[in-house]
DNA sequence: ATCCCGAGGG
DNA sequence: CCCTCTGGAT
């Protein structure tokens, strides 16, 4: 795919969402960070059900050690992966208490050193609250990326380097909010709405609903 | 490559 | 029933 197809591709999804961000609900930089942890192979929807009674029992890392493990398990039992993500929640409040003043850290190492997260989760927190231009290749954006030709790659790692090297730099920042909300309500695994879909003339992939 | 693993959709 | 959902650790 060329540079003009991308940059017409970029400007219809922008146009439908100029301001995007994320479905996950959240209040500081240490509740998004939870809810990223705990969105792994889970929907928004779900994480957010779960958050709502977690996030007001503990608002902070200081009150989520307080809860424990099997207290944030009570809350987060209706998510998949459950007794991983309640463990790793509890040792990165831990880590965020004593290497980083029960704050979230900016830099990227620091993050991925934080049990529960690795490359992507530390993407979205430098993207979401910090503002930098990463992107986070997730499940949709993963399938987004390859199946409509826009920068295909064969493991997630390879995808984003393809997308921080090919888009257009006036993009970068919201560009991994525009692909993840195309790839969650149009471009999605199963049954792609192909007919609904405001990129469909730029797209490589064949239509079958057609 | 494999395990962790609940809820919703088709 | 099977597949999918903003993955990470081993």
């Amino acid at each position: 795919m060329n540079r003009a197809k991308r940059e017409r591709i970029m400007a219809r999804l922008a146009e439908r969402d100029p301001d995007p961000t994320t479905e996950l609900h959240y209040d500081t930089p240490f509740q998004l960070l939870i809810a990223v942890i705990l969105s792994a192979q889970s929907t928004d929807r779900g994480v957010n059900a779960a958050t709502a009674g977690l996030f007001p029992a503990a608002p902070d890392a200081e009150s989520m050690l307080a809860l424990g493990v099997e207290g944030v398990k009570e809350y987060i039992r209706t998510l998949g992966l459950f007794n991983n993500k309640a463990r790793n929640v509890i040792e990165t409040c831990h880590m965020l208490v004593e290497r980083h003043c029960g704050e979230v850290p900016r830099q990227r190492a620091a993050l991925e050193a934080l049990p529960g997260v690795g490359r992507k989760t530390a993407n979205v927190i430098l993207n979401t609250a910090f503002g930098e231009p990463t992107i986070a290749v997730d499940t949709h954006i993963f399938r987004v990326a390859n199946r409509t030709g826009f920068a295909p790659g064969k493991n997630v790692r390879a995808v984003e380097d393809h997308l921080v090297k090919v888009m257009p730099k006036a993009y970068l920042r919201h560009a991994h909010h525009w692909l993840i909300l195309h790839g969650r309500y149009v471009c999605t695994a199963r049954k792609p709405r192909c007919a609904e879909c405001r990129i469909h003339d730029l797209c490589e992939y064949p239509d079958k609903t057609a």
